[in-house]
DNA sequence: CGCGAACTTGATATTTGTCAACTAAGGTGG
DNA sequence: CCACCTTAGTTGACAAATATCAAGTTCGCG
């Protein structure tokens, strides 16, 4: 849905009308239509928040400036001002922090749509770090352009601040998670969890979606070490409850294995309230 | 500091002029300082943000209405639709979650100056419930309240997302000691993080500040049983590190136990910036 | 003075971590 | 294309941390 590398701000010719069934859409509506196809950001405040006209085209504006970051490369540190706001648009990042003994914990996963750093961006300072999981394309928006937004657009900064409770919300569910289930249990929550997360932004397709994690990465986001996080994911294999190669997670029955661990996705937010205002 | 019951828009010929040391502050500066003393939400605020008289004018309005709560009370329940948020402005609270087999895990503590449910103010719905550990006196805002808020005061839109970024930060924390601590250091952490944020509202003298937690909401605090709770706070009291009876929590030596977990408060973003509005 | 909740203790079971070795897979230079 | 090298994944044996179970004991309060 997302292609690499292609600035939204130029796709305004491309557009698909499949979905609207009209050709008469003034060229704003247009836009719109093609933002909030392409871009799972919009699709995702879209569908908690009624963002007017202006609002989305503002947020399209946005996006203007992106890069590309190969995996496993540091974003932004632990302790580091913040001038600058990322949004992931495809690949995969994630929060981490790492004691003084060098152990890593990582707190959380970036998907598309994400935003990296809104936290530290209003905080001032970042108390955790980020770094790329996979090979990323991602939009950098300045801080300057988010304070404006803060002071002119009140539906669009309560949008924004909508996303950075849906992260405190599943921060609380992954504290519940590390703090009163097994590590089994953990995983496979973990596992429902994107599921759920990536099939929002249309990147699970026949139960598959793209897990560019290492066993490392699950102990570190699961509080295990790596030995019993390599058995954990193998006896999740052997009751075929997943399967995992080559950094493609299969879930054969994401029923089956929400029921494992008794998993209520309430928590995502995803399709919060119906949507009324983007396409008209 | 707080004394019980009392609004603060009564309170404007109470000032204390001990700290400004001036009788020539016009009223609305009396107002605000009285505010700013007696309210650990406009003083944490303050600390964070530039406030203009405005802003904090709005905000002592906003707490007319206060209740009281006995301990041991849900304020509100998972999957409550929010009409209307709390402050806690005495006593305390915290959020938990109840898994299917009935276990209980703590996610949050709120002391004076923290919102309770602003985040279900903007999600709609609550993924958590939240309930009282003591006897507390809250402030109940409207949500029609915090919408104006948001649509005419950036400022304190800002302010206020800042808070919950700080809740979010606090949550990442919590999420490293339970993933990646020992239980001794978990509750040691745990107790550094109090000292701290207590004091940051005048709520720690000589070492010690009322705590109203028994064993078994440590236990769900840190993912540990109630056993294994007991004999890890005993082992503390042992070293001297803390003494703790009858819900008072004495903290012989703070750098001490600060060493003991290594504790690093940068995620608490206490005194972030120097305010230079409130009182000027 | 008695009752229930909170706390404490010892014995034992389970989960999970650590260590040390080994295998498999992917990438690189010759 | 192969030899090498590094990283990721795997395995078994053992140790440590933590949970569970089943009794007590103490404390606060009516």
């Amino acid at each position: 849905l997302l292609e690499r590398g292609v600035p939204w701000g130029q796709l305004d010719e491309q557009a698909d009308f499949s979905r609207t069934g009209t050709d008469s859409s003034p060229r704003g509506l247009i836009f719109m239509y093609v933002a909030a196809t392409r871009n799972a950001l919009v699709r995702k405040l879209s569908a908690a928040t009624n963002l007017k006209h202006a609002d989305v085209e503002r947020l399209s504006v946005l996006c203007a400036e992106t890069i590309d970051v190969g995996p496993g490369r540091d974003l932004i540190l632990e302790g580091d001002p913040v001038g600058s706001v990322h949004l992931i648009l495809e690949g995969m990042a994630f929060r981490y922090k790492l004691l003084p003994d060098g152990t890593r914990s990582i707190v959380a996963l970036m998907v598309p749509g994400d935003f990296c750093d809104l936290d530290g961006a209003i905080l001032g300072r970042m108390d955790h770090s980020i770094a790329t999981a996979d090979r990323s394309v991602i939009v950098r928006v300045s801080g300057d352009m988010i304070d404006s937004l803060i002071d002119n657009y009140p539906r669009l900064t309560r949008a924004l601040w909508w996303c950075s409770l849906v992260d405190e919300a599943t921060l609380r569910e992954w504290l519940v998670n590390v703090g009163r289930r097994s590590v089994a249990k953990r995983m496979a929550h973990l596992f429902c969890e994107l599921h759920r997360r990536l099939s929002a932004v249309g990147l699970v397709e026949a139960g598959s979606f793209r897990l560019p994690l290492t066993q490392s990465h699950l102990s570190d986001i699961l509080g295990a070490s790596n030995v019993h996080t390599n058995r954990t994911l193998q006896g999740l294999r052997r009751r075929r409850l997943i399967a995992f190669e080559r950094s493609v997670m299969t879930i054969p029955d994401p029923k089956m294995l929400e029921a494992f661990v008794e998993f209520d996705a309430n928590y995502l937010h995803l399709h919060e309230a119906e949507h009324d205002a983007v396409f008209f």
